[in-house]
DNA sequence: TTTATTTTTTAGATTTATCTAAATTTATTT
DNA sequence: AAATAAATTTAGATAAATCTAAAAAATAAA
């Protein structure tokens, strides 16, 4: 078994692998994980032992195989209690993400794969993010968001890049939320700030909120 | 915050001081813990700094206010966790304990007070052990066991003493569960087994089996 | 009430995850 | 290509939880 703080590595390593080919640094696994590289140097050697992590001294580190199923079902541990908490407990979409921060390292197949079962096989967490099967697999949406439309283009909300409590609190103090439809109906070409509707209300919204708003265009 | 290790400790004391009106040895929560008494004494020093229990040397420990809270909300969150498991994702009684172990230690009052909401505020776990209120208050079964009852006395299973896994099998395999209504049918004076009808079925139980079953008259 | 036994505590060591500061390697400029 | 800057690793230290072995205190037995 690992511990938490192993776990939490290779859900990091993860993450940022996906979005790029090289090994991803120490420095940036040390930023998202608010440690130091030189701690991060020591625990990748650590992962490497146990055949984790493929590591090359100052070359960064890359997930086995092993390594990679160990994160993977992590983050649909993580996924599956977030919709579990707004679903069944009420939970709000920008209160659940450290309780299930902590949820996601409780070991269990049983307790994973039922709670799938009991939630009906959700494909998308609350924010969208897509949840992985039994064996990994997962669906994601294209990248498109909001502020890749132009003049009169609609499309309904189906994720966030962004999960800052401030940032999911302002979407639903203007009713935006999953599933929402929006219609662009102006698009300010100084700052890209756009004017569009979202249940027959207008309103503006900025570049740097529009650009994380993930859209299914309709 | 406390870690796990410290929260584990404070519910081993809780347990073994409604046992005893002395404070509880080392030894004894050395032995809960699966630890040395050695381990145990520098770790009761640390809860003593921080005011979680009273030490005095030799003379064992007891919890504080403080700490009796803590370990009344981790009891609290144990069973209503094995509610879960057991109503909503379709575990066994007996396989139960070890995912609570782990889903106790999720700390948020927000978790624990919907989880008690969405499963409709249950009194006893799985086991029969009665679930603390938001306050710490809880109800227990008088302590009756199916030994203490003599030929032609009938009850209710509402609870059992010992926790193994081979001890719930076996009852769960003569399909003794709470709720049960159990009648004496013949007590053997020398090994106290007893034949009792569970469901209109007769069957020997040992009194290694009927002293570890909590009964309510009928 | 001494002596022997058991229990508990102390002392010193180990392991894990972390840190700071210094050294080394890689990348970027001039 | 040499000089500078940035990133990464090493060395040595620290804090938490644990252990073993020895010392001290409490309890039980003679």
């Amino acid at each position: 078994m690992n511990t938490f703080t192993e776990e939490n590595y290779l859900k990091a390593i993860f993450k940022y692998s996906t979005k790029t080919k090289e090994g991803v640094s120490t420095n940036v696994i040390a930023d998202e994980l608010n440690t130091k590289a030189s701690s991060v140097t020591d625990m990748i050697k650590k992962l490497s032992d146990k055949k984790l992590v493929i590591y090359k001294k100052y070359k960064g580190v890359t997930l086995t195989e092993k390594g990679k199923k160990i994160a993977l079902s992590i983050v649909r541990n993580h996924r599956l209690w977030e919709v579990f908490l707004v679903e069944k407990l009420n939970f709000k979409w920008d209160e659940v993400h450290d309780v299930a921060e902590e949820l996601e390292h409780i070991n269990s197949e049983k307790l994973t794969d039922q709670l799938e079962i009991f939630l009906d096989y959700p494909k998308y967490d609350p924010h969208g993010d897509p949840i992985p099967d039994k064996n990994g697999n997962f669906s994601h949406h294209k990248d498109v968001t909001l502020s890749d439309l132009s003049c009169n283009e609609k499309g309904i909300v189906v994720g966030v890049k962004e999960h800052s409590s401030s940032y999911l609190k302002y979407l639903e103090s203007i009713d935006l939320l999953l599933g929402t439809e929006i219609k662009v109906n102006e698009v300010i070409e100084f700052d890209h700030t756009m004017n569009i509707s979202i249940n027959k209300k207008n309103i503006n919204i900025s570049h740097q909120a529009s650009k994380n708003l993930i859209i299914k265009k309709t």
